[in-house]
DNA sequence: ACAGCCGTCAAACAACTGTTTTATACATTT
DNA sequence: AAATGTATAAAACAGTTGTTTGACGGCTGT
């Protein structure tokens, strides 16, 4: 700890440490989201990057100091993701935006070089440490505002009728499923990432969800 | 191991010993429901149940002896409550039978005495044992086969077009996430559990669905 | 050239994990 | 009454976890 601040005070650039430390995220990238916080140890880490098993430590000031390193990079791509898919469609109708949204988030997060990041925020919901506050704040509060906007106004109503959070519910829940269920994935055959099949499930998800939120016009509002 | 399958040999009804079997399944119930197989200790469960730490291994041949002890009988009442919920509406159209199924399903599984089992089975499905592919083969695939026909009926296509089995998992998703997802019970706060709380959610849940469903009609089968 | 810091390493640490052993009562059977 | 089997108990087991220690070499700056 003490080595990691003084480091971090005067030796900004070019670090001449930055071979360990960088194949130590590396690495804590793909196995974090291979198989979550919890299950990962030190040890495999510091194995998959020849390192020392005191390496973390030092570096990270532990094992969830790197773990956080992984997941708040995660966490500023996701809010990039966000940022994209919520400009896409920008001046069509809020069908189009929710349409355009679906479709950016989906192919972004399910990119190849960014892949890991679906499976580490899955993990990081399904089972969360104490960084999922954050993560919530950061990324699912925005993005859920937003679907909201975009779900009342479909609707025609005040995003704080009660139908239009149930809706988002029912929109998100899809994305999150989609990606990481493992139960889904024992279900859709063609669920393989490629650009091709992630089009398709976008499209699917925009079609169901946009006609189950026109349905909720002729329900009451309770 | 040998004691437990002497006992169950030549001692079936009235066992002396029934109390600390009882207790330590008991307990397991409401640990293993509560955080996951693997984060449950076996000295957790015995200290709750009162017993000595090798009593786990004593009457259960071990920690997941216990658990599939645990989860066998969550299996059955899984199956009992599909059953149930395939039941009801019998005899209606196919779309009063998946309000039906969505209703009473919610409702039995959210019950206060068998609340515990829609927690175990959402940590079970978030980081499965080896015990999930019994879990799939005795309760979802059933399920969601029943629900196929369904889908496939209210669309007016064969099960096996591929719109079918994507609806289908997104109502199966909407189930499991409103039940047990952490993000999405921070985000509907009316998720308590009570009655008129289930009953609303499933009125959601069937409403939104349907629409969705409905919507597909429009879209060509790729 | 020498002191001081930095990164690395093997080794050990303390705190857990599930499981096994050994012993002791109690009940049932022979 | 002796022998057998059953349930519980305390203790120890072997393995793993994250973390800490102390020493060693290389580099930098005065």
């Amino acid at each position: 700890m003490a080595g990691r601040a003084a480091r971090a005070a005067h030796v900004d650039v070019a670090a001449p440490d930055r071979e360990t430390h960088e194949r130590l995220v590396e690495e804590a990238r793909t196995l974090f989201a291979a198989d979550g916080y919890h299950r990962v140890t030190v040890r495999q880490v510091c194995a998959a990057a020849r390192a020392n098993v005191a390496a973390i430590n030092y570096h990270f000031g532990g094992k969830y100091g790197l773990y956080r390193e992984v997941l708040d990079e995660a966490i500023a791509v996701m809010r990039d993701t966000s940022d994209g898919a919520m400009a896409a469609g920008a001046g069509g109708s809020a069908e189009q935006r929710l349409r355009a949204f679906i479709r950016v988030f989906l192919h972004r997060v399910g990119e190849s070089p960014d892949s890991w990041i679906r499976q580490l925020m899955a993990h990081e919901m399904a089972n969360p440490t104490e960084a999922l506050d954050d993560v919530v704040r950061e990324v699912i509060a925005p993005r859920i505002a937003y679907l909201a906007s975009l779900v009342a106004e479909i609707l025609g109503v005040d995003v704080d009728d009660e139908r239009v959070m149930r809706c988002v519910v029912s929109v998100q829940t899809q994305f999150q499923a989609a990606m990481a269920n493992p139960v889904a994935r024992r279900l859709v055959p063609g669920l393989t990432g490629d650009a091709e099949s992630l089009d398709r499930l976008a499209q699917h998800i925009a079609d169901f969800s946009i006609g189950g939120i026109r349905a909720m016009r002729e329900v009451p509002s309770d």
